[in-house]
DNA sequence: GCGCGCACTGCGGATATCCACAATTGTCGA
DNA sequence: TCGACAATTGTGGATATCCGCAGTGCGCGC
């Protein structure tokens, strides 16, 4: 988990400039990247921050990278910028989960107090993301026959309904569910099912 | 609960027609309206379908019925249509949460498209919206003292931790308990939590 | 062969949950 | 005043959950 940083990607080294100089101005963050491509090949899941994207650049456009990242599942928020852009395009990113889209020139205020609110969107995402991993981690743990109890658990079954469902003995569902507990650090069904909740909706 | 419909309000007669006859030639029923004051005057919350809107109309624009829509916890998916529009109108749009923005003139095929999908939408959010309206209304059933009742069993305590800490009997608890559980329609405290935990992301 | 993990089982005892039946008290509205 | 409802409580009995202790069998890797 690096340090949230703003980062920069335009193949104008002036606009490159401007940018980095206007965000350190409000204490943000930033490095900074010539290419699509340059950034792709640098870019791991565990960077966080958020993403300016120039979209006209030479080679991978700025719309080409955001869908490689989408495919990578990045997490941070994408503003994108662009001197040339029309409805369709905007409207296009909007919908495919960009978080903003400025034109330039853009109003230097505004672009920074975006840039905050995207931090703060993808810390919140990262948060959640990192309580969902642990969940799932604890998930990989269970063996496939603690799985299949589990889901019977979850549907609110008595252990006696579950054991004659699976055949087994009411002593050896108690096995299970001890050990799905223990593994999935809760202490009931209700516990379970309140943690299983907190990450299916995401 | 009405019949699904595409909302059309737009001031210029030849475009309501045109859309009209547009999305009825693709089986879409549609309804018009002249002006956003028009519509807004019959709008209610069972009216289910998608709005298409025009932005720039005498009297309330588009923007603003839709601003009075929000408030009102309109659940229609909201279609923009723009003669005039830029991007930071259609992204300030966007982010508040219409469906699409569109300018004119458009492609007619797209535009059904985006409408049909604009109602599968529509139809979707307004299930979970029943849903979750009537587990409110059971919710709403329960005493002062069973909501807190439940609190308790939704943390995992065990009856005789909830008696302790709310200073009664554990045969109050369980009576509680009971009553929770009828006026909630479920059988055990994992039910409830899974109940509860479906219209809590919501 | 040995150790480990997984799946399974039984016994006995303790605690938790559930509930029929019964009752009291207080508040509120007709 | 009366009836409905909410809050509370006790008794006794049935069922459910939990678990220590003990054990077996199978598959896998070293």
């Amino acid at each position: 988990m690096s340090e949230p940083l703003a980062y920069i990607v335009d193949d104008d080294e002036a606009m490159r400039d401007a940018l980095n100089w206007l965000l350190r101005s409000r204490q943000v963050k930033t490095a900074t990247w010539p290419s699509a491509e340059a950034f792709l090949a640098e870019w791991h899941e565990d960077l966080s921050g958020c993403l300016i994207l120039d979209i006209r650049m030479p080679g991978m456009s700025g719309l080409e990278l955001f869908d490689q990242l989408q495919d990578r599942r990045c997490l941070m928020p994408v503003i994108f910028l662009t001197g040339h852009g029309d409805i369709p395009q905007a409207v296009a990113a909007l919908k495919k989960g960009a978080y903003d889209f400025l034109e330039k020139p853009f109003d230097d205020n505004s672009l920074v107090d975006r840039v905050i609110a995207a931090l703060a969107v993808d810390s919140a995402r990262r948060s959640k993301q990192i309580h969902s991993d642990e969940i799932t981690a604890r998930l990989a743990q269970l063996s496939p026959r603690e799985r299949q109890v589990m889901q019977h658990i979850l549907a609110g079954k008595f252990n006696k309904v579950i054991a004659d469902e699976m055949q087994i003995a009411m002593r050896t569902v108690e096995v299970h569910r001890a050990r799905i507990f223990e593994k999935m650090g809760v202490r009931s069904a209700v516990d379970l099912a309140q943690l299983l909740a907190g990450i299916k909706n995401q």
